[in-house]
DNA sequence: CTTGAACCTCTAGTGACTAGAGGAATTACT
DNA sequence: AGTAATTCCTCTAGTCACTAGAGGTTCAAG
């Protein structure tokens, strides 16, 4: 049985944050001491680490609940699973590419201002100037 | 002279958006009809444009406000817009190395489940367990 | 048995918007 | 000039995923 603290500790995702997974429905209410504290088994804890996995996968939390209410599931629900997980890649390799763009352009600003500015400095012009950049963001 | 419409279709920013960024103070007040309408000029216009194009590079409004600021600045403010510039280029840098990882690792678990899953289906294994995980994260 | 750390609930704040209610003004057309 | 459609106004509240703080209680160690 873990307090809040160990079970914290243990997952990295901060005490307050467990709280609000469990306001939110994603952790089922744990026992509780005598004096109202919350206890924790191992069940739990490996839920947790689920979500906390997920998260940093950057999969929205609604997603999180859905697939942990296919935990055991067999046939069309395995097939939501997969299609969760192939919809989040495609849309991170999206995500990807248009912050390749940007990065671009921003090292291409950064450069505009390039240690002598005596007069007038390029990089407000390059921000404000859309039509120099590549393509459309 | 634009409407808050017409302005939001020449810059692509929703109107309720254009209305919030006048609420912080991103935007100066603009006249008035005498019916309490908006009307807006060319220099409301082109500031607006920057704040999109700033934004759309990834920048916060608190930090697009310290360029606004810093517009027609000349020396040490001039170091300072450059300074926004590099700093956000190496947070973006950080963000594209952090989500390539993760690319690869929802790859594996996308591909976990291949077709036929008649009887147990690894996608959501794969996802609960971080042990095969190349790094951190 | 006392101290101090960890715990409790609750409210409110963050960033960058978005949605909706309820009503007034403008524009286009007849 | 009248009417109907569209656009506009303010205001409140909701979104997502937390985070911070207030004010109070319980637990574990010495």
């Amino acid at each position: 049985m873990y307090s809040i603290g160990e079970l914290s500790r243990q997952t990295g995702v901060k005490v307050p944050t467990i709280r609000f997974y469990e306001d939110k429905g994603l952790l089922p209410r744990p026992a509780r001491t005598a004096g109202n504290q919350r206890r924790y088994d191992g069940a739990a804890l490996q839920r947790l680490q689920f979500i906390r996995h997920t998260r940093d996968l950057g999969l929205p939390l609604a997603d999180i609940e859905a697939l942990l209410t296919l935990e055991g599931a067999q046939g069309d629900d395995l097939n939501r699973a997969h299609e969760i997980a192939e919809q989040q890649l495609s849309e991170l390799r999206g995500r990807i590419a248009r912050l390749r763009k940007l990065e671009k352009e921003l090292a291409r600003i950064a450069k505009a201002c390039n240690g002598q500015h005596d007069h007038v400095c390029a990089v407000l012009h390059a921000f404000a100037d859309h039509g120099t950049c590549a393509g459309s963001h």
